[in-house]
DNA sequence: CCTACCGATCGGTAGG
DNA sequence: CCTACCGATCGGTAGG
């Protein structure tokens, strides 16, 4: 039987660990802080996780596939004209990295820590979101409204989700350019990188908010 | 006194602590590790360093410290063209992160374990690189050669920066593409990002490679 | 979900 | 530069 309640203390483990692995990082943060975070002892976490590998696996793992199901659902809706799937996408990367900036930041480092096939699990996921990129900006190529450097889709690509995905480290909500700016200079910046039109035949609005876990 | 024997078993526990710190992180390599590797015991390390966080400290000041003479030499040795200027920087970024990854990488990362003005200066070094890349983007504007994004020789520094530092992450020497081939998608992108001449004059060599600690 | 505890490992030090 | 050792903290477990 899982309760209710053993769900939302699940949850309030991710949530606090996702706090503080955006803050120490994981290696620095011990499980009685993740669990006294939440109110309980040490011992706790382990009736929710088997390890605190574990725990970073699946808190991990989630992160990237919202991601992915955001990538997905955008590129879909943007409709047939590449230029327009590839702001889409690029948008989704630079709302994620600078609205949700713990989870993106936990997302994009953490993974390190892992091994085996968890790693491989999460390596798989990071390069399906790079070969959606990449697969757009080939058929923005063939297309012939993008004129990629080297003629390499995976080269741009990857400059784009590096420079989208350092967002999380110094983006500040209260800082001089608002979420909007940057969201609108991020996709004007890629589309520049794949030698596009220097804007799309319609800016993508912020997507919706990623689900955060329930405090 | 301090004797030729002292100094290099100094060098020998830096280059160790660099690829230690390259492949595991500072937190999850031991002071036993360190010192292992040049064949000594654990306390032989506090005959060179304080603690394992002075060690750090030393190490990654000295990375930023090079790439801040590298970068005034570029600077200077491109002559007056702000997009010549703007190649040369960008190329000792790219090279110092495709060429030296070890150095680059514990330089981007492992900083954030520093504290008080360990920090600051760390910081300060590296607010001084950004500002060398939009005091030429701020120029090149002026002189009406570039056309900055937001009109913001922040932003694009920022973005140019962040795409660079992550080339230390996936870049391999014997991969598809070549060290020199690299370099050049790299400053091409970085010129269209700066709304600038699809090349430079005169495009950069490969700088000098940094002096690494002899073995 | 808590209490009490385990062995292992950590950075650092004393004394030579 | 080594040997031997320190207190502290770690992730994880047993038993309730």
């Amino acid at each position: 039987m899982t309760s209710v309640e053993t769900v939302r203390s699940r949850d309030r483990l991710l949530a606090a660990a996702t706090t503080l692995f955006y803050e120490r990082g994981f290696l620095a943060t011990s499980v009685k802080e993740i669990t006294q975070a939440c109110g309980f002892t040490q011992g706790a976490l382990y009736n929710h996780f088997p390890s605190k590998d574990e725990l970073l696996y699946q808190l991990v793992l989630d992160i990237h596939a919202e991601l992915e199901r955001h990538t997905v659902q955008a590129r879909s809706a943007a409709g047939d004209d590449p230029v327009d799937q590839y702001a889409a996408l690029v948008a989704v990367h630079v709302a994620a990295h600078s609205l949700f900036r713990e989870r993106s930041r936990v997302g994009n480092h953490e993974y390190r820590w892992l091994s085996g096939t968890h790693l491989r699990d999460v390596l798989a996921s990071r390069r399906r979101l790079r070969d959606e990129l990449a697969d757009v900006l080939t058929a923005g190529q063939q297309a012939g409204v993008f004129d990629l450097v080297g003629r390499s889709a995976a080269t741009t690509a990857r400059a784009v989700l590096d420079m989208c995905g350092l967002i999380s480290e110094w983006f500040r909500d209260d800082g001089e350019v608002t979420p909007t700016e940057m969201h609108r200079r991020y996709i004007e910046l890629a589309l520049r990188m794949a030698g596009g039109p220097s804007t799309p035949t319609t800016w993508p609005v912020l997507p919706d908010p990623p689900v955060l876990p329930k405090l």
